[in-house]
DNA sequence: CATACCCGTCAAGACCGCGTCAAGAATCCG
DNA sequence: CGGATTCTTGACGCGGTCTTGACGGGTATG
């Protein structure tokens, strides 16, 4: 079943949705401003995320911002504002659809299928893995120390944000650009120097013998990959 | 670079976005109806499409599910109609995205950046081709050694240019000038020794006998060719 | 049989990308 | 308000990649 947080600051709002989405099945839980809203996406860990960018307490991008540093489960944006400015901004943070309100629920409806639809092939990933002699928990933010009884490294949000995102393909090349624009915007997309600089710093942090990394890797001229082990 | 299908039927929707497009940095094509959107989409495999559904041939929505059948690029929608029941049925054919005419091209972009981004993640099933002892995946950009417990073969940027081009062919006889344009750009045309010593490198690290190549071959004077096994 | 053309191979210098170090700016936290 | 952490930015050396030229052998051609 399809777990599905939805945040919005219009109790109206929160119940019709909350009964329309429990008619068609999926699993809801809800959450009215920002904090709480963060707070419940850590716990919960939803498949989808609608989240309202009118929040009282903090700006809706910062929530896509907070999430997006952790987890890529789809968010599915509702606004009030229908200007191309808001739009821009709030996808690129990391949404991954708009819907100005007024909206249907048939409409909505559709672009959570398609949301999911598109993530679906990939939901049952792992969300743990080890590198070198760490354990790696993306969905609960924690890295492990080396050896029982090590303390837990410790990771900046940029780190968390490039490292989750090289797990969330194991395997695969993860392209510059993509990493770029994933972590930083659009417009870092040549930046390749901050790349060096926290590929250097996980290294450090995670590889066994960080000059001669084991999985994570760099293919000049091309991008970085991680390599499960095994 | 992204490739981009634009298919439209209003000339001067086609111009504007070719030209926005190509100043950002996009491979561009077109189409302006539903047969050659197909058609083209089919030789040009592009990694993103956007689609406008009113075309003079074939509904827009066939379009959809005919792309759908060997391709899983993003299909962002354009369409005139804002009513709910359009976009529940582009989407679920298989759309990405829903935008309504007029539109904001900065809004446009960021859906494509959005787009991409999240097909990135989660890329495309893997076209691996045997070529010797190796298993190459074009997708994922990655050779596995010969046999089990070897190490990857490496490849340069140039190298996986070269042969991919010649691997999305396969059987097929591509030119040189064609190879030449593709991988070093159209004022290369005629440095053919610059083919010689790319596909030198290319057989030696893939054929078992890179003096016979078996898989990489040369027509004299005309081009090279990728055989498939079997 | 001689010649021209095309391809495979080798070698060497130019150039670029990556890892690394370092320092200033911005931000967070007590 | 002050200290610490994080982010940004610049510079440098090294190793690998790209470019370029030259040579020899094979094949088609007259």
């Amino acid at each position: 079943m399809t777990k599905v947080l939805i945040v919005d600051d219009e109790p109206q709002i929160l119940r019709a949705l909350r009964i329309n989405l429990r008619a068609r099945d999926y699993d809801v839980e809800v959450a009215a401003d920002g904090a709480s809203a963060l707070r419940t996406a850590s716990a919960y860990h939803p498949d989808l995320i609608v989240l309202d960018l009118g929040l009282p307490d903090m700006d809706g991008v910062d929530v896509i911002r907070g999430v997006r540093g952790w987890s890529d489960a789809p968010i599915i944006v509702l606004s009030g504002r229908a200007g191309s400015g808001d739009k821009v901004v709030a996808l690129d943070a990391g949404a991954d659809d708009y819907v100005t309100k007024p909206f249907g629920v048939d409409e909505l409806l559709a672009r959570m299928r398609a949301a999911t639809r598109r993530h679906g092939a990939h939901s049952t990933r792992p969300t743990v893995v080890r590198i070198g002699a760490h354990t790696v928990d993306i969905a609960n933010h924690r890295v492990s120390g080396g050896h029982p009884g090590d303390q837990d490294v410790r990771l900046t949000p940029t780190e968390w944000h490039l490292l989750s995102t090289l797990v969330r393909n194991p395997g695969r090349l993860v392209s510059q650009r993509q990493l770029l624009q994933e972590v930083w915007g659009p417009q870092y997309e040549s930046e390749t120097n901050y790349l060096r600089q926290y590929m250097a710093q996980l290294r450090r942090k995670l590889e066994p013998d960080p000059a001669h990394p084991r999985q994570l890797i760099t293919e000049p001229g091309m991008g970085y990959r991680f390599l499960a082990p095994d």
